[in-house]
DNA sequence: CGATTACCATACGCCAGAGTATGGAAAAGT
DNA sequence: ACTTTTCCATACTCTGGCGTATGGTAATCG
């Protein structure tokens, strides 16, 4: 009985560090993603992450592209699975509570933007949604341009609701005065069935 | 003639370090203000620096404060200049290609929530003003509950808007499609003359 | 005019994290 | 069984910024 797979090895793959990279970035910022740090947190020492990886910013360059590839399947999915555009502009905000993980990394990379290996993943990562929230305000009607705009508009908000989130200065995400507001942002941004 | 003015001393000031810090963050962000590094831009070494500050936490506590004041009597400034609460909220977006350091500033500043000293000057900063719309939104005769969220998420579209410019995803400021953007994000959140 | 004060330069010690070098142990190949 | 690989620990060096200590110089005071 020969086990063709690796008998239970110990042993950390690049793949562990860069998840555990996504994981401290998600809790303390993109700063604090040092290789001695993490591997401490690891309980190892960085004579693993140096046979791994050349360098830091090559950790850095994985785990970015780990979680865009991630978030990019995540929007897909979002966007076969409802039909309604409306519904699918409202959900838009109402999953702003899950996913809660993948939120985090891209709250804090956007206190990044600026660094040279950030700034490309959040101008794509922010194009593709744009896209996306332009496309279904075409579909309530909107002329192209008008629903260019209120895309950008729109993704503003989320992006906004981010910061304030970080200053701890939003409702409690699960509490009733957070679901009135979102409901009211909804009103506010989507225009009603008669499109005018 | 005895000057009773000290003669031209090329000296610095507490103030002018706390000035050139801001100037700093505006372009580097919080993490760049760097005692040494800051010295060397102002063409001193840091023995001047341990002179007039303890230490860069100090210089940092000065620079905030400094600038939340400025900030601040900008904001009554503008809220005592136009009385029409319709034009003052469309002065609010218009306004943010004026004033470039101070809003440069405080997009850096957003970027660093989390850091403890910053923390509460941004509270602060964003109560302050999202009071100042809310106000502004009961003159056009909402009720005050709803006043508030639309206050709220009017200052999401004005944070998202700063990130989205960090991100170098905006129209450039003296375009024209940016005009027709801003008339955009006027008309779908400041509700009409017909308070309905 | 001598002494004091205000301001700054120079030269230190300290620490944290990056990256390198080398050795060692367990697993896998042969 | 013995050699190679794979993976990690340990022990360096190096860099950059913080804070301190000390000394110097020009202005101002008495």
């Amino acid at each position: 009985m020969k086990p063709a797979k690796r008998n239970e090895r110990i042993t950390r793959t690049a793949a562990d560090w860069e998840r555990e990279a996504l994981e401290l970035i998600a809790e303390q910022g993109i700063q604090a993603l040092a290789v001695e740090p993490l591997a401490r947190r690891m309980g190892i020492t960085k004579g693993s992450f140096y046979w791994h990886f050349p360098g830091r910013e090559a950790l850095l360059e994985q785990a970015l592209q780990r979680w865009e590839e991630h978030d990019s399947r995540n929007l897909n999915k979002a966007l076969g699975e409802i039909d309604d555009p409306r519904e699918r502009l409202a959900s838009f905000f109402r999953r702003v509570g899950k996913e809660k993980l993948t939120h985090e990394v891209y709250s804090e990379l956007c206190s990044a933007a600026g660094h040279p290996q950030v700034e490309p993943v959040l101008e794509r990562v922010a194009e593709r949604r744009m896209t996306h929230l332009s496309a279904s305000f075409e579909e309530l009607g909107m002329d192209p341009v008008k629903a260019r705009y209120r895309a950008r508009l729109t993704y503003s908000v989320y992006l906004g609701f981010l910061q304030l989130q970080r200053q701890h200065q939003t409702p409690n995400l699960s509490s009733e005065e957070f679901d009135a507001y979102i409901e009211h942002v909804i009103q506010t941004l989507i225009p009603p069935s008669t499109t005018r």
